[in-house]
DNA sequence: ATGCCGGCTTGATCTGCATCAAACCAGATA
DNA sequence: TATCTGGTTTGATGCAGATCAAGCCGGCAT
């Protein structure tokens, strides 16, 4: 791995309070893989040796069940995924496949862990990462819960616009089929819930969205910040726990 | 607080690996509380000082939006709770009430967070329960966007009936209300999906629910290693960790 | 250009679940 | 015993969202 790549994964949040020796030997086993879009990484169930940090690119989360299949999450850079999993030493509960052409930093579990017990700093930071990651799971089962498809859409819309910097255009950054399955509808109810948003000021022209009328559009999707996420955008490396951490109030993402 | 109950408390799984200064430290300035049924213990968005664990009694964790509510887990001990707020010294995103009468210890959330970055071991220890915790909501999840409101409930039955011994009857240990809404349903739905369960067996009176046909449930249900957790069940106190790491299979809670 | 292919939309229909309203039932209270 | 109350059930109805089936559109290869 190059001297560039190693000083990047230092400056993670992740690795801010590790002694050098735990950083050292924690990626000293590590590398870089660069995979092309489509790949899958790790299917549901598969026993899980490496922490993966997707450093460029994008990563669908999924989980499937009886031939059907949902979005759990879309990751962008800089996220840790399957994180659990390594901690505990136990398979996947989720499969992982690549949506865009992505760069990933493997670390060895086992190396990971070993680093935690040796290095209680260290360990704290994982701490935070998970926790950030938990809160992250329960903003999204509060948000599928209580809230119906238009509602969740105004939403998204509402976090996607205060996370690309306010303006009033914002662009989907994937396909429509991999929000909808986020959002956890179809395809078809994704069209029709846009098209209710008409009466909102939202015109959509492929993956840019025009948010024509935010104030009303926001008395619609009503954000809260025990649901919702709306960190500011940043563009330091930021992780799951700085995210939540941010200012006692809270918002959401498609966090891990 | 009783010897005797600092006992119970250093048996937990979350102290196993602690040594026995950290241990002193986190619990010193700790204390069990008796909550009669129906106590509010924490609101949506209230700081959070301590870390809870459920001894006894029954506790419930909702989410709120819009004068709605849902029932986001049910806890029955041993259980912490809001580990993840406590962790980062945030606010909690779920609100906690007491279902039955139950005993509470709380311990500060400073000196946890002191302990962990004292004691790598401690530290490790935390970090696999909060794992566990953000795999049952990787369950959670995926139950609630794959499988249909009558699957939830076969589901949940055949988990309930390995928790409490693979007998043919089972108890629901809550009122239906509570478990519709943990099911993400309304309680007359949950009345209508009783009844469609009856062509397989499940013959309800109050809480006692019989099923007469498990195989044929089973067939229903198809339970997933991969949202279902069927941790046998075990006497000793088990920590969310615990049940995740069993055998490398998986299975579902009404974990937090 | 022409054709194809995949993602997106639109329309028609069907179904699962919510909603509203009333009856039921059991335990607590008078 | 009679009454009240809160949880549960049952029935009738409405709506959100899924499904099925065409069409549409833009990128890409022939």
């Amino acid at each position: 791995m190059r001297t560039t790549d190693l000083d990047r994964i230092r400056a993670l949040p992740l690795f801010a309070g590790a002694e050098d020796d735990t950083f050292n030997e924690v990626t000293g086993g590590a590398f870089l893989q660069r995979f092309p879009a489509g790949t899958t990484l790790l299917l549901e169930g598969d026993p899980v040796d490496f922490l993966y940090i997707l450093l460029d690119g994008q990563v669908e989360l999924q989980g499937t069940w009886k031939e059907k299949e949902t979005t759990l999450a879309v990751l962008r850079p800089v996220s840790t995924f399957i994180l659990a999993a390594v901690v505990l030493d136990a398979t996947s509960l989720m499969g992982a496949v690549t949506l865009d052409r992505s760069e990933i930093l493997m670390i060895s579990g086992n190396a990971l862990r070993r680093g935690m017990k040796r290095d209680a700093a260290f360990c704290f930071e994982v701490s935070q990462e998970l926790a950030g990651c938990y809160r992250g799971l329960v903003r999204s089962v509060k948000n599928l819960k209580l809230r119906s498809a238009v509602e969740r859409l105004a939403n998204y819309l509402v976090t996607l616009q205060v996370r690309q910097g306010g303006g009033i255009d914002v662009t989907i950054p994937h396909e429509k089929r991999v929000l909808a399955s986020l959002l956890g509808m179809t395809p078809e109810n994704l069209s029709r819930a846009f098209a209710k948003l008409d009466a909102y000021g939202v015109v959509v022209d492929g993956n840019r969205v025009r948010l024509g009328n935010p104030d009303k559009l926001s008395r619609l999707a009503r954000p809260s910040a025990w649901i919702d996420n709306h960190t500011p955008p940043i563009e330091e490396p930021l992780g799951k726990a700085e995210r939540e951490r941010w200012p006692l109030s809270g918002a959401q993402r498609s966090c891990a």
